[in-house]
DNA sequence: TTGAAAGCGCTAACAA
DNA sequence: TTGTTAGCGCTTTCAA
């Protein structure tokens, strides 16, 4: 079944008889041919379905037209939305694009860093997940841009992300106007940018709106469970522990849909006696009941700034600004 | 800050004081090498942090180690499941995977085809979309295995599905059983094997407990828009027209849950009036409010089924079994 | 157990 | 405008 003996540029050119240097012209538009070459030439590729051998391209290049994309967990919508787009955008330009799904493992992802820098890739796209890159990823000299991953202590790496501070005031602010006083807070322990982000937001809305920081009301999430689960145990906890609280700023929108579950299922009506915000703005807060009031990201603009500047810099060029902040929005909807 | 001269065999094989097929040897374990040499090569590689130059060596070998992955949309969980469940699988073998996400284009599916021809991936695996495969395909001598898609007219391409004719028959038992007697069924109105076999499980279900077959509950969607929004928009259609129904059978659970607020907005109680069983078992299915009953599929095991089918054909083994079915599980929750 | 050398398909420098 | 040729990094055949 296998070895249909493909043909190659050596083919071409006796076929069409000229030298391979000037089919590998026509193929790549470099001039130096006549029109009528061009033309014999481009029908013989026609006719016997010639298509450039990629690994004797990239051999000879010491690059692919591919991309790697690095990002924790593609069933997780925010990073298969941007993963779409990235796609979308790479392949319009020629490339393709390798999943590195992590896990969140470390290893995993260095070993995907050697894999990436083994294959030649044009570049990288590094989605969230921790915030150091590997020692390796920096010394390969391949183009890399991360998305929501502020790399640590490397000031040289660029970075896109939504306003992830500017989210949690907003968030907090929100509760606030519809009367909360005691709001609780889920956020990971994990001293990525992005939570501490949003976690600064939280603590600068309080403070502007003269409401006291209570220590019990910050409730850290650590890493095993679901966000989904481990939000509504930990709810469920809190109000076992009554503790009260009459807001919950949910760090993403599955941890605010934990919240809202484990608030019902203790008959605790949302949003008369509980508001609740979250963040992402994925679908999870617009069909759960009742639908969750969010603070969107916005994914295609996220995947769309980190795509052009990966491309600008495999063309070439320099880059001056290596940050970038995008907005980011409030959508109210039947939580608060 | 390109450039990092990368080392190579030649540089590994001249300063371990070999030859470089002695170092090729001792990375790819071929034997006839001294255990003494393997340590000295090993040592260097180690020390210069040697890695094998993918390019070199598939062009050498005219092949990669990676596989192809041509899904419709990545962001559809349905999918983004079987493509983590795909990555997971192919990494721990070694292999990477190549995101070909087609939007359902017919062009661009044509387009990936070509593609991962020219880049000599080892395998393909094909999820769903369109039946036919293009031609290029199937000439391209490329082990393909197909999830969900049964190729048309080809009888030689290996596919794994659910058992879609069962799922569809259990959904519809399951509403009659809960006493429904007018069966509305959703369903897309091309004709994938997928959408044909849980139209015949709804029909011959009903046939089976002697209930009429009624045109006007077969319901057919077309392509345009996206399945929530369709559903919605014929099942609010279907009650202002007051065709009279108490049961529906969406196929997948986007369609459920359209159909579940079309109902909800013209106040129609689920489940007393109107009972529903969509299809799939994904997150939606889940916590919208009622959580709709579902018939599940088992991606995991679809994914696995497929890759290490492919991996076997790769490994240039004879795949006698062409057509795989795995079961379908039905979830009972608040809509029927 | 080891090495020399050919050649996979391609591009680009150089020559004509 | 076109051709010749070297060489990218690797594996493998053949010879030693």
């Amino acid at each position: 079944m296998r070895n249909k003996k493909k043909v190659s540029i050596k083919d071409i050119a006796r076929l069409s008889g000229v030298s391979v240097a000037t089919v590998s012209r026509v193929i790549n538009h470099n001039g130096r041919f006549s029109e009528e070459t061009r033309k014999r030439v481009e029908a013989v590729i026609e006719q016997y379905h010639y298509t450039t051998n990629m690994a004797g391209k990239s051999l000879r290049e010491s690059k692919t037209n591919t991309i790697g994309v690095i990002v924790p967990d593609i069933t997780n919508e925010l990073f298969s939305q941007i993963v779409l787009e990235l796609e979308k955008f790479f392949f319009e330009q020629g490339f393709s694009v390798l999943i590195c799904n992590t896990n969140e493992e470390t290893e995993k992802e260095i070993a995907y860093f050697r894999i990436l820098e083994a294959k030649m890739v044009a570049g990288i796209v590094c989605i969230s997940g921790r915030e150091d890159l590997p020692q390796s990823a920096e010394e390969m000299g391949i183009p890399i841009v991360c998305i929501d991953r502020k790399p640590k202590g490397k000031t040289d790496v660029v970075y896109v992300e939504s306003d992830h501070y500017l989210g949690g005031y907003i968030a907090t602010e929100t509760l606030i106007q519809k009367g909360c006083e005691k709001i609780l807070i889920l956020s990971k322990q994990k001293a990525l940018s992005v939570n501490t982000q949003r976690m600064n937001g939280y603590l600068d809305a309080l403070r502007h709106y003269r409401l006291p920081v209570r220590e019990e009301l910050i409730v850290p999430l650590d890493d095993d469970s679901s966000n989904f689960q481990e939000a509504r145990d930990r709810i469920f906890y809190m109000v076992k522990k009554r503790v009260p609280f009459d807001g919950v700023f949910a760090t993403n929108d599955w941890r605010a849909y934990g919240a809202l579950v484990a608030l019902q299922q203790n008959g605790i009506a949302v949003p008369q006696q509980v508001k609740i915000v979250g963040f992402d703005g994925t679908s999870v807060s617009e069909y759960c009941y009742p639908p969750i009031t969010t603070i969107q990201q916005n994914k295609k603009e996220l995947a769309l700034q980190a795509a052009q500047i990966l491309l600008r810099m495999i063309q070439g060029e320099p880059i001056l600004q290596k940050h970038f902040v995008l907005p980011v929005a409030l959508i109210e909807r039947h939580t608060t």
